[in-house]
DNA sequence: CGGTAGTTTGAATTTCATCAAAATTTGTGG
DNA sequence: CCACAAATTTTGATGAAATTCAAACTACCG
């Protein structure tokens, strides 16, 4: 997961304070667009609820899942360097987004905002390092493992039980967005089901076995 | 590759004119350590010659590549959301780091460095995005294809031959880095030479067939 | 020139993708 | 609230791609 975090020191509602004008968040319906790949962007995103998915298209349609973003996150900011979007962003069920111009963050450095958007995005580096090598992991297992605890813990960061929470997105997202085929991913879910370390009532998952999952999980991400 | 791009607008030069009292460059040998993980880390570095890795290590001390990084990137931006540094990183031959005191970005918006930063971080984001996308591709053919492109335009950027050029990382790195065994990439690259694409000297790599390069990359990344 | 590190090549094995079909869930209109 | 259709997920069988193991070969460094 790129970036499930809670950016400390500019969160949504510290952001949304420098810009009062803006500071009334829209409702997005499911599978809404929030913004297209090469669209012009002078504003970031705050997801107050909800989810999305960011993904580009290739030549034949194609997606290719690049993030998933939930409660908490700040979304468009890789549109500051060039002013357009470099992804689609879709939204993964209703959620409410808070548009925060970027004029509001630049021009002037209302209460160390410019610092806190430094770091903002620097831990968002950080958290694109973690999730790269939950990637490059070879095993499949690894992959899907990590993927679940990286929820769990954002969950956690945003005061919901990292134990039980829904997966707003499809098998077919997590598997795209995983390099796996659908299908490897559902045989790891039942996988771990069976070896009791997960359940799942529909879209809702819970972590029965949290130590196991870990063990199945990257060695290198390890943050507990 | 993370962030093999030309900082617009924050060059190394732009950087340097900002803190004097640090402006000259400090020469690393090869295998040289710039910072560990964990390290507490109160500046960045400006590569003007040479090259690095950054990784991570496990428990048994295996390691994950998780960037190289080439002339002109700036490195450890990770570090400044949490003051350490997040990996490791060592040099790939000799090399001229510049270092920059964080303290001189921060404190006082001189020449607008605060934009300027926060343009070279949004950038990176965008760049990880696309190696992400390299990453994800399921054939490990279009993960080395792309590679060497991105290799190949960086070094274009900084005004040298996108078509020949050194390749300072071992294979093992390579391999590391993108999630392959060795011999996979060693294979991939005995295949582009049966097929005209590429030559090597030692570490020297000729990219004869640029467009059939391309044709084998991932398709999501087209910058060409 | 000899030894070590790094790379290449071949063969066997494992993992994952693909194809096909069944089962389950979700959404919709009556 | 239920029934039906559509979408999604699961499961099984097969094949392709990449890893692993082993050994030979090459480049590099004192």
């Amino acid at each position: 997961m790129q970036s499930v975090c809670v950016p400390a020191g500019l969160t949504p509602d510290k952001v949304e304070a420098i810009d009062l004008s803006s500071r009334k968040a829209q409702v997005f319906n499911s599978k809404a667009t929030v913004f297209e790949a090469g669209q012009k962007l002078s504003s970031v995103y705050a997801i107050k609820s909800g989810s999305v998915k960011c993904f580009t298209l290739n030549e034949s349609g194609q997606q290719q899942v690049t993030a998933f973003h939930l409660v908490g996150d700040i979304i468009g900011l890789e549109a500051i360097a060039t002013g357009a979007a470099s992804t689609y962003c879709e939204t993964l069920e209703t959620s409410m987004l808070c548009e925060i111009k970027l004029g509001s963050l630049f021009d002037q450095n209302i209460d160390g905002v410019h610092q806190n958007l430094i770091r903002l995005l620097s831990q968002r580096l950080s958290h694109n390092s973690r999730q790269y090598i939950n990637i490059v992991s070879t095993s499949a297992e690894q992959k899907v493992a990590s993927f679940l605890l990286l929820l769990s813990e954002h969950m956690q960061q945003h005061g919901r039980s990292p134990a039980e929470f829904k997966l707003p997105m499809k098998r077919t997202d997590i598997a795209n967005y995983m390099g796996l085929a659908i299908e490897t991913v559902s045989r790891i879910f039942t996988l771990f089901k069976k070896q009791g370390i997960i359940t799942s009532d529909q879209s809702m998952l819970t972590i029965l076995d949290r130590k196991k999952l870990h063990n199945r999980s990257v060695p290198f991400t390890t943050t507990e």
